[in-house]
RNA sequence: GCUCCCGUCGUCCAGCGGCCUAGGAUCCCACCCUUUCAAGGUGGUGACGCGGGUUCGAAUCCCGUCGGGAGUACCA
């Protein structure tokens, strides 16, 4: 866990990082656990708790000579990078020991002023470095463009750089894959593997603090692996809404973290056949990050959509029930439809609601847009619906027939729908006349799931109140007589 | 500015010198089905950034160009 920056990395942030994993279905063999602790042999695995490690590399770096003291300040860095961009003497802002270690009066006089200064690595002023990547092949770099990377701030914490390095070694990390964000920090990082494993100075520091030692088979990484970006559709970087807090949100809007799953391994790749509804078991079969495509990828929130509906409708009923149940109390949403945990008839409600509305959800939290007049008790008629629907020659008709017809039916999906089919030929008119006012009547709205069969869930007795509260509606609503 | 990466339908992928009058998915449109909304079915619009090469033949190889992205922190 990757938390060296002490103003980043809250407690809070971290938890809900863990948490955003556990739910979208990522686990760990090795690692930090919700409570503090670790599980695994190298830990510990918060960089945080290993800070000892890092400084006595850093000093064994130190002494070796692999390393220089920077005592600038942030401002005087700025303005010479300001000058620099400017093309102040041509070139670009690398920080090289060359040009940036102090004289030897300066540092005396620096020191005598009390600055500790940050710690630099030292990198090859000539030459180039070529790293392997998985997914990019072949990439080199003149050793001539990369600054100096400070590798422990003047308070004598590790950054980034130093931390995962002696991470990589020291926990046996196989394979680096990580962002292309990260792609040009990589030079350094071999650069700081090959310096760690020179004349065992990891090995020493780990002894030296007490940390488990390495496993001596272990060399460097074998391989890098960088990632294309994943954009939003307007192509700039998921910045505002990325990280756990997006899954977060993913996931009170309704989206199944099998979904997430399968869409996301489809951004910069597909398996060989094309096929894009892949299980956890395909995925895990086929995916290769050598067939892993190198240009960013836009999030379609669309084509997410798509799937999920997919996968909604290929849910068990019960399953699917128990899905939309915090989408209903309250869990996710402030509206509350139920009470926590639910009553049986409203778990009953919600089961017989399940094949009504399966084939209609793109996304779980869609629920509390069909289930309100299932689940409430004073129905409230949708204003427009009333206007569209109940402002029709032979809307009040419809409604007093149905009041006549429904008391004596058995109470079937199927006999319920060969009665009100009778209607229209009784009253002259076609079936859509006779149902929208029903349906407006019973759901409180023109769009609902399937007439005959709400009626049913509904059941005798609130579907007639409903319809018999909504004739005089209809009857106001109706075009003055002529 | 400098360094590195990338460039096939709006979007995600397939394509790895001839099978491509470029295929699938999503989106959009039309039609069918239909009690609303969906779902489902059928069909359609839509792309190799541009310019040079190499080759009998290029989306596929090479060069250039243009465009996009990332990095350029005592952040990670």
């Amino acid at each position: 866990m990757e938390d060296t920056d002490a103003t980043r990395a809250t407690e809070e942030s971290m938890r809900s990082m863990m948490e955003a994993m556990r739910w979208i279905g990522l686990d760990w063999d090795e690692g930090p656990e919700d409570d503090g602790t670790s599980r695994g042999p190298y830990g510990p695995y918060r960089q945080s708790e290993r800070t000892a490690l890092y400084a006595e590399v850093a000093r064994r770096l130190e002494a070796s000579g692999a390393t220089y003291r920077d005592h600038r300040t942030s401002e005087e860095l700025e303005a010479w990078r300001e000058l620099q961009r400017k093309g102040g003497d041509g070139g670009p802002p690398v920080v090289k020991a060359s040009t940036f270690e102090h004289s030897d009066e300066d540092l005396a006089r620096r020191e005598a002023e009390g600055s500790v200064g940050s710690l630099r690595l030292r990198t090859p002023e000539s030459g180039s470095v070529t790293v392997t990547d998985l997914i990019r092949g072949e990439i080199t770099w003149d050793w001539a463009t990369i600054s100096d990377p400070v590798i422990e701030r003047s308070d004598g914490s590790a950054t980034y750089p130093l931390a995962n390095s002696v991470d990589d070694l020291a926990q046996g990390v196989s394979l680096i894959c990580r962002g292309e964000d990260l792609l040009s920090v990589t030079p350094r990082q071999v650069l700081l593997h090959g310096l760690l494993l020179t004349d065992g100075l990891l090995d020493a520091a780990l002894a030296a603090v007490g940390f488990p030692a390495r496993d001596a088979s272990w060399v460097a990484p074998e391989a890098f692996a960088h990632l294309p970006m994943v954009v939003g559709m307007d192509r700039k970087k998921l910045s505002k809404r990325h990280g756990s807090v997006s899954i977060q949100e993913f996931r009170r809007q309704g989206f199944l973290p099998e979904t997430l799953r399968n869409y996301l391994a489809l951004l910069g790749w597909a398996p060989r056949d094309g096929r894009e509804r892949l299980d956890d078991a395909d995925m895990i079969a086929e995916f290769d990050l050598r067939a892993v495509g190198r240009s960013a990828a836009a999030f379609d929130v669309d084509k997410l959509s798509a799937f999920n509906g997919e996968r909604i409708r290929e849910l068990d009923p019960g399953e699917l029930t128990d899905r939309l149940t915090p989408h209903l109390d309250g869990t996710y949403g402030e509206v509350a439809l139920l009470d926590t945990p639910p009553t049986d008839s409203q778990r009953a409600m919600v089961h017989g609601l399940v094949p009504l509305v399966q084939e209609r959800m793109q996304r779980l939290d869609e629920i509390v847009e069909y289930a309100p007049p299932f689940l409430v008790d004073e129905l409230e008629l949708d204003p427009d619906s009333v206007k569209k629907v109940f402002t029709k020659k032979g809307a009040p008709e419809a409604i007093e027939a149905t009041i006549a017809v429904l008391p004596d039916v058995e109470w079937s999906v199927e006999a319920i729908e060969e009665a009100l089919r009778g209607l229209p030929e009784q009253l002259g008119i076609g079936f859509g006349k006779v149902a929208q006012p029903v349906r407006v009547a019973v759901t409180g709205s023109s769009v609902s799931p399937p007439l005959f069969e709400s009626i049913e869930l509904l059941g005798r007795e609130t579907s007639l109140a409903r319809l018999r509260a909504a004739l005089p509606v209809a009857q106001e609503a109706q075009p003055a007589a002529e």
